[in-house]
DNA sequence: TGAATAGTTGTAAACGATTTCAACATGCCG
DNA sequence: CGGCATGTTGAAATCGTTTACAACTATTCA
């Protein structure tokens, strides 16, 4: 049956290239508009036709041609992100998320990164539009203006992702950074922590980071506090440059008796630290992340952190593409709950000034 | 002038669409071949043409269509890859530097993930190449045979990767994972360890994770040992998982002095919950993984574990798909190196059979 | 029986780019 | 000044789909 088969498929089709509809319809015995309705509208196409078809669609392993039906419906099924990194597991969640909603919808994913940097997100977002992506999904709501005029001209339907309440015009799932930090800060402050310090990333070229700190400033501001200068050091989100910042954090005098971290993996970098320089988390430091990495909960101490839904929020990215592209109407912002969960590595403030170490002269 | 140039592109434009090379043909006062000639081999056109078009691409903000690109050049300049999962740090990595250099060579690419299971990988790796993949990246050789026919039949350059060898016809880039980890398991017989386990993946539907538990079975034979049945247990490659599993295989009778990990995440969870059940790493335990993530050597004690070089696998999978493209030759088999990284969660086996607690009669 | 209707199928015209081929202009040489 | 090579440009065919429209068949009802 096989072999008769692909005997049949070699006297048929075109050997030099590709099947083609044609092709198809030419061993199927129909015109190329029965085999397009077989694949896009089959009840419309009578049974006995429509199993010929389907037959001879198996039989030259045909696939239709993804350029020319772009060409012809003008859109692709393709969506675009664009992520800073991939390398974190935050934005490896998200990426799964998202994409397993849009395969749900028949959508497939386009990735680039931007390393964090504006001007290479508006390139890799415009070469995704460039390779026909329909819409586009950025993080954060501090894009360079000329991507932002690009995309209006366009009319691409854009979701901004990670950020609320994103400015007039844009659409935007996510949470407002600033006010989730201020839990943190109103936490630690409650167990009596005044010498608050800040493990933050990079703030310029990164919207959200800049939020998180604005957030920590607020928040201590409403306690009659401030955040000095010492107490904050911007680092890259990794392990290593977490470490160093800590380092330099606990350096300063007076020392903090409670870090802030500006995520997760600054967080793990601050408490592996904190083990090395002899320092018992808890008791005297207190260590507090951002995300809920799977991590957190497992590592010892386990990390107080906030929680972010990520899954929730990226399927929410999701369904807004999706209705976008099904000219449904779409809300302008959407808020998802960020909530601290307290773990173990946060405690009350130490009564000591500085733990363990006096400073040198 | 930003307006003016607006006002003028809302005149010249069809303003139902976006624009075409037409209209960029009209606007410019040239034809569309000379447009396309500008956009595509500049040198070929006289400076004061190509200038009058290059304003008017400008002007009407024109990207040419992917699609009808894609359609005429036959292919589309999009590379397709299938991943396990994305949630884990050794595929983010592989993403990050199998994109990057992709991006390098004008080459898009397009990710979808497996979960683990070989029809969702068939799936997925048609859906790529429906969507127009012009290449394809897959992990390891185990595909489904439906897959490998398929491929074959629509002679798509295609490489496995972290796989080595592969079978005869098929580009692979990797290692030997069974050879890999037999160089864990000799370390550890040097160190005078006999009862060893292994926390291993789910063999099944996973030709590494196969590959890694038939590698310590061959070594610890060659050294008159055998990998009992209660020495071994899989599990998905997760925290909570591994920390179960771990578990498992602690309560076995005797107890193992040495616990070979799958892969790295494996072996964080069996560190964690080693030190949950009050076991010292080194010294009552010792534990290896493979792949020497970034955690590896910042957890403590720092993971002794099998070092991939991650980057340079994946830089050299998007170069053979770059050469296949190219219509240059490829050469079949490209092996990596996989080297034992000795740190702090390995040492001498105990004097004690076993360690801590004596069995329950 | 004939006409109207509903249900299938085919013909052919797009969709938007690239590129072959021919036409034209220009500069050079004899 | 004629002929030829060289360099630019445009007209038109082509890639593989989808779909509006027309054509045809079968069914139903008067």
């Amino acid at each position: 049956m096989v072999e008769e088969n692909a005997y049949i498929a070699s006297m048929t089709s075109r050997d030099h290239a590709l099947p083609n509809i044609e092709d198809v319809a030419a061993a199927a015995g129909v015109s190329t508009a029965t085999v397009s309705r077989v694949l896009n509208k089959p009840e419309s196409v009578r049974e006995a036709l429509r199993l010929r078809v389907v037959a001879a669609v198996a039989r030259l392993g045909y696939v239709p041609h993804a350029g020319a039906r772009a060409l012809k419906l003008q859109r692709s099924g393709t969506v675009g992100a664009v992520f800073p990194t991939i390398d974190n597991a935050i934005f490896a969640q998200a990426i799964a998320a998202l994409q397993q909603r849009l395969a749900d919808a028949g959508l497939q994913l386009l990735i680039a990164t931007s390393g964090y940097d504006l001007q290479t997100e508006a390139r890799q977002a415009m070469n995704l539009v460039t390779r026909g992506a329909d819409a586009l999904v950025l993080c954060g709501n501090g894009q360079s203006p000329q991507l932002l005029q690009f995309l209006r001209g366009r009319e691409l339907p854009t979701v901004h992702a990670m950020s609320f309440p994103a400015p007039a015009g844009l659409v935007c799932v996510g949470f407002d950074n600033a006010r989730a930090i201020g839990q943190a800060v109103r936490y630690l402050l409650d167990l009596g922590h005044r010498r608050i310090a800040m493990l933050a990333g990079v703030a310029a070229h990164n919207d959200r980071a800049a939020a998180r700190i604005a957030g920590v400033r607020l928040a201590l501001q409403q306690a009659g506090l401030a955040l000095s200068a010492q107490h904050l050091v911007e680092r890259d989100y990794g392990l290593a440059p977490a470490r160093d910042g800590f380092r330099t954090l606990m350096a300063a005098r007076p020392a903090p008796t409670a870090v802030l971290c500006g995520n997760d993996v600054l967080a793990f970098g601050a408490l592996l630290e904190a083990q090395a320089m002899g320092l018992q988390v808890p008791q005297d430091l207190s260590i507090i992340g951002f995300d809920d990495l799977e991590m957190a909960r497992h590592i010892r101490p386990a990390l107080t952190t906030l929680h972010v839904p990520t899954q929730q929020l990226w399927h929410t990215v999701a369904d807004r593409i999706i209705a976008a592209l099904g000219q449904q109407p779409v809300p302008p912002a959407t808020e998802v709950e960020v909530q601290l969960v307290v773990r173990d590595s946060t405690g009350p403030a130490p009564r000591r000034a500085a733990p363990r170490k006096q400073p040198p002269p």
